[in-house]
DNA sequence: ATACTTGTACTAGTATCGTAGTACAATCCG
DNA sequence: CGGATTGTACTACGATACTAGTACAAGTAT
């Protein structure tokens, strides 16, 4: 019931990013399964000891990303829709957008894209990311 | 002697970092070469339309990572250091920090580190980065 | 030496962002 | 119907970030 996710107020990092990321590495790497309810808004709010609010809008805003999915007087939700054709499609342009930042953001500082892909491919061997 | 660099105020990204990015990337492409003077922090604080603290800041900051060197009363140049061995291992961590902030951030998107070498690779062959 | 040009330090105001507090609305269950 | 549980809307406070204003310090050149 507790420690399902874990944050750190000291972290430059703000807490409802911390807690977005967290929600959708959990799902990402089926640690959360599609139909599952996540804790309420409150419940959560007191284990993180965070307010219900900052829960709320990470909740909000996973469900506009179609990730959740929630129902008043019921509880929120994983949704099913992150697996179909429509949102691979949106999945496909975020990482689009993600690359296009990532790879400015490289070039700005004198990188090209090859010593981009020299890096990752050097990562790869490393980690494996378990799906 | 005008028309170097352009912000947009509107952008969301800060003026600084603008210029930041701006100034590493007339570097990294060769538009500023080593020894070249830049203009003074008061004209080109007149020419973007900025205080000139916050180009004062940013040459600061440049010269921290130790592409800019400044003598009062002189001017502020392109430094050769960027080109030593050192400089180049620094560059060359901040590369692998930029990389794992990445990587972290599209894993908590459930994406895997394949599918940015794919992004990357269809991308590589379109912009040809010139160095 | 003195005037001038350069970068720098300190301060302050403004906007934005993140979080919390409180009150409200919808749904469920008895 | 009525109480309990759920998510939501609105407001406000605190902190941080960004930029500007002003005064200062270090160097150059005449």
């Amino acid at each position: 019931m507790s420690q399902i996710f874990s944050l750190s107020p000291s972290h430059p990092m703000p807490l409802y990013a911390q807690l977005t990321r967290a929600i959708r590495f959990a799902i990402a790497t089926g640690r959360l399964r599609v139909g599952e309810q996540l804790p309420t808004v409150r419940q959560l709010a007191v284990d993180l000891r965070v307010n219900a609010n900052t829960v709320a809008k990470v909740y909000a805003e996973l469900e506009r990303s179609g990730i959740l999915e929630t129902r008043r007087g019921v509880g929120t939700f994983v949704s099913a829709r992150h697996l179909t054709p429509v949102h691979r499609e949106e999945h496909e342009k975020h990482l689009k957008d993600v690359v296009d930042r990532f790879v400015e953001e490289a070039c700005a500082m004198g990188f090209s894209v090859d010593d981009l892909l020299d890096q990752l491919q050097s990562r790869r061997n490393k980690e494996t990311i378990n799906v």
